[in-house]
DNA sequence: TGCCAGTCCGAAAGCGTTTTCGGTTGACTC
DNA sequence: GAGTCAACCGAAAACGCTTTCGGACTGGCA
């Protein structure tokens, strides 16, 4: 059973030395093709497999990349993670990498772990996600000359490699796409603008009322939390103004449902009277009453796209510089952009609240 | 910048030899207390990090263990891949472990995984997710002799390492809470008996009536695909039965919020004419109206237990059939499960439809 | 004084690859 | 028939650590 392994038994087997099976299997070409035949073949049928870490240390490569979690405060966002993973995962496999998951506590634990990766270097390269607009991780990263590439784009970006779906232009085409239905009197709720994404996304809804030529009104831009909370909250405050909007464009899909039931609470009909578009793409909505309108991002495409971006680098095959692609968001119309309301503009106060009481509401 | 790292530095720096060096860092008994704290301060000094490769080849361990995710087919359940993955993660790295996400693409794949790893030995255990009730991995992972702990039981896991939640009392608790309101006529939608907790949820149900001291009318137990539309079919089902529930166990969240839809759909109110439980605990059910009573399973605290777990059986310290635990979930009261209607048994048709008309609904 | 048992450390042999550097062939040229 | 040149392969030195084994000291005790 424990008979001994490695490029010794098929060396001896075939009387060649084990450097000689070594290149071979590694399609050197200072080896015949007949001999190359002879040892894929034996190696095949004593099944094979070299020792990771012998080659490892040997060839001095780690043939890893390390995925970089977001340090967690909601639930709810992770939901692409999964996805989002599995597509590194695939990817990487393909070409015999590894994909490696790190999970810091704290930014400070972050650190600490980018610190140890620099020293050790058992980890050829970092992917890291959810960038903040000043974003240290950027610097830090080049400093400690750690090749790595973001899933978004942050200031500090310039000279790193990312991949990033285009906000701005995903919210051009959201506010475009509202504006088109007839809707003039279009707001935003946003993000914290320490995320990154958060800013373009306002900018592409002011350039998308530009573009339509409308105005942005008094009020319109409104930030929050990214949290259904949040979301009512802002969409409360919206419905206060004197002018309410007739439509909303919301930063995040979990923001826009937390609108939707601000909308509902107060007599209004979500998707008629008030447009509602959010932003994820997530399966949630399309459960929704009625089913949310949203722009849908690419997420295994983009976890595959991103290993494969990052190994570019680690190989020293391309600069980091010369990776940075722009994904592109798509419109998933579902039940909740509609032209505007041609009945009374102010709503039926309090109907539909009671025949469809919330029995244990949310704000508990 | 290329200065030599390694023990070989530390051990000139302070007149040691290298094996001293290693072993005072490994905490040998053979090595005096002031050499240890001499070298571990030299290594602090210099930012020793021990080459993992190196380490890993001459120890012959590995480190590292491999979560194999589940292989997709909706992207809904994944939400909670991300959590499991962190409390991986971070048990793991507490232990200087390593994670390594396994994402195969196909059965075929995975076991083309499992014989890689059972030869190439870098991973040293496994965590396997999603099991069915009869699942050949166990059998598999056994023979190839790698060490795994699954998340969730199966027939075949008798003398495996488990840990699972007890669906089967978590679905006893689901219906003894809804006899308590009152209810008397409690369905259950449930999921192919190809998945275990499909299997234990049943179950459970069926036993929660038996203890209520009620008993299963015919066609009550529903069972339809993991999905929003098997939920809402399997609902319609059971609305146009002669004696409909008042009552509902679904057996996931999703599932559950497919269901909802039907009733409402029906003319119902769900939440009142109709009550509803659901499973996962997932955010999103709080955000729906009436938001949604379930009952929740831990995660991150499931993945960490798992790691752990995995550990003591990789290093020997525990056999793993010592490894079965069982944890509970716990009842998330929200707004779906109330006692039953008092009013009139048929509800009113097509009411409330009219009124929130469903912009583009969800069966395009 | 001599012996034994600890205590502490160094030497050296791996661990299983990769990779450089020659060396041996045979075929080909002139 | 000497020289040239590919084409192939073997020897051997890494890679940076772990771990066994034995040796050189101590001190205590007879």
């Amino acid at each position: 059973m424990e008979e001994p392994k490695g490029l010794k038994v098929i060396a001896e087997r075939l009387n060649l030395s084990e450097s000689t099976v070594s290149r071979a299997l590694n399609d050197y070409r200072d080896i015949s093709a007949r001999t190359k035949a002879r040892v894929r073949d034996a190696a095949e049928e004593l099944g094979y497999e070299p020792n990771t870490h012998a080659r490892r240390l040997a060839s001095g490569k780690s043939d890893t990349i390390g995925y970089v979690m977001p340090i967690q405060d909601g639930q709810l966002t992770e939901t692409f993670l999964g996805e989002l993973m599995a597509g590194m995962a695939k990817m990487l496999a393909g070409r015999g990498w590894d994909l490696m998951v790190l999970a810091p506590h704290s930014p400070e634990d972050e650190l600490a772990m980018f610190k140890k990766i620099a020293r050790a270097r058992h980890v050829s390269g970092l992917i890291i996600s959810r960038t903040y607009s000043d974003d240290p991780r950027f610097r830090i990263l080049q400093d400690l000359e750690i090749p790595f590439v973001s899933h978004g784009r942050s200031n500090d970006s310039g000279n790193a490699a990312w991949l990033d779906v285009d906000n701005e232009l995903a919210f051009v085409e959201m506010t475009t796409y509202l504006a088109s239905l007839g809707h003039e009197r279009i707001a935003h709720i946003g993000g914290a603008p320490v995320y990154n994404f958060a800013r373009q996304r306002v900018d592409g809804w002011k350039r998308g009322l530009k573009d339509a030529g409308l105005k942005e009104m008094a009020g319109y831009a409104e930030s929050t939390e990214l949290s259904f909370e949040g979301g009512n909250a802002a969409m409360k405050r919206l419905l206060a103004l004197e002018k309410p909007p007739t439509a909303v464009c919301c930063v995040s899909d979990v923001v826009a449902i937390g609108a939707m039931r601000a909308i509902r609470d107060a007599g209004y009909l979500p998707g008629r009277e008030i447009s509602l578009v959010g932003y994820d793409g997530l399966e949630i909505g399309s459960l929704l009453d009625p089913p949310l309108t949203t722009m849908s991002q690419p997420l295994q495409s983009a976890g595959s796209r991103l290993a494969e971006m990052l190994i570019t680098i680690v190989e020293g095959k391309s600069m980091p510089a010369d990776n940075q692609e722009l994904f592109r968001a798509s419109l998933v119309r579902r039940g909740t952009a509609n032209p505007p309301f041609e009945g009374v503009p102010e709503g039926r106060k309090k109907h539909r609240q009671s025949i469809n009481s919330n029995v244990g509401g949310f704000e508990s």
